[in-house]
DNA sequence: CTGACTGCAAACGTTTTGCACGGTA
DNA sequence: TACCGTGCAAAACGTTTGCAGTCAG
C-alpha cells in the first residue's frame, strides 16, 4: 500500500498535510503511540495541534483505516488496518511486531468451550526477540 | 481459594480491611473496573480514598497477586491472579469470561515463525455469548 | 462557496503525589 | 513502638471540547 491519499478518500476523509503524514508515520513505524506520532509530527509541522491528532486518530479507527492495539504495560499503539494478525512484544527493546499465524484452530476450540460466537481475536505474545536474545 | 489473609501475607502486604474487601470484590465479579471497584467498595467503606484504590492495585499487581487485563475498547479490568487463561468478550452485554485452553501449539507455530522467545500470551475474544445469542 | 479541518485554549476525567493521622505487626 | 497504610486535597496527566480562522472539494 502505498497511495495514502486514495486510502483516505476510500474512508470518506479529506485529504489534508497532517492527514498524510499521520498515516505515513504509522505506515513507515508499524505502531506507534500518540506521544511518538505527535513528536515526529511537529518535526515536520511545528504548529500542529495534540488535538489535531487525536481527533484525526479516532475518525481514523472509526472509518476503520487505523486500529488502536493495547499492549499490557505499554501505552495503546496505533496501526493501519490490514490482514489480521498477532502482535508480539520484546520485553527488553519493547518493539512491537506482527505475524501472520492462522489462529482458525484456536479459535474454533474457543467457540466449543465457551459456547461464543466469535467475531475476532487480539493475541499479544511477550517475550524477547532474536536480536536481544543473540547480545 | 478462600484465604484472603494468607493471600496478602504471602505477598508481603499487610492485612488491612480495605485491602481484603478488594480481593474479596476481584474475586466475586471475576473481573471489574476501578470506578466499579471503588463505588461497591464504598458501600462498604463510605471513607476510602480512590486514591488507596490505586496504591492498592498497583501494590497488589506488582507483587503478582492481581493482574491487569486492556480489553479492546472497554475499561481496564483486574482479576486475581491465577492460572492462564483466554478473555471472553461478549459484544452486547460487555462480560468477560476466562476460558482455559491449551495453548501450546500457537504459542509454538509463533516461536517458530518470529524467533522470539515467548514468555506470555494474552488473548482475548470478542463475539457474543451464548446467553445473547439466544435472546 | 460551504462544510470540514486546524490550532489554540480551556475544560474534563483519570491517576498520582504529599502530607498528617491512624492502624498493623 | 516503628513503619506502613489511609484519607484528603492538590497536582499532574492524558484526552476532549468549543470556537474562530482556514482550507479542501
Amino acid at each position: 500500500m502505498e497511495d495514502f491519499t486514495a486510502l483516505l478518500k476510500k474512508h470518506n476523509l479529506k485529504v489534508t498535510p497532517q492527514r498524510l503524514k499521520i498515516i505515513t508515520m504509522l505506515h513507515a513505524h508499524g505502531h506507534i503511540n500518540i506521544e511518538d506520532l505527535f513528536s515526529e509530527i511537529r518535526e515536520e509541522f511545528p504548529n500542529v495541534s495534540l488535538a489535531t491528532i487525536y481527533k484525526n486518530i479516532h475518525q481514523m479507527t472509526e472509518s476503520g483505516l487505523v486500529r488502536e492495539v493495547k499492549i499490557p504495560s505499554l501505552k495503546s499503539v496505533y496501526e493501519v488496518a490490514k490482514e489480521p494478525h498477532l502482535h508480539m512484544v520484546c520485553d527488553k527493546c519493547h518493539k512491537v511486531e506482527d505475524i501472520v499465524l492462522d489462529t482458525d484452530k484456536i479459535i474454533e476450540e474457543a467457540e466449543k468451550v465457551s459456547g461464543y460466537k466469535i467475531e475476532e481475536s487480539f493475541i499479544t505474545l511477550r517475550g524477547i526477540c532474536p536480536e536481544c536474545r543473540h547480545k
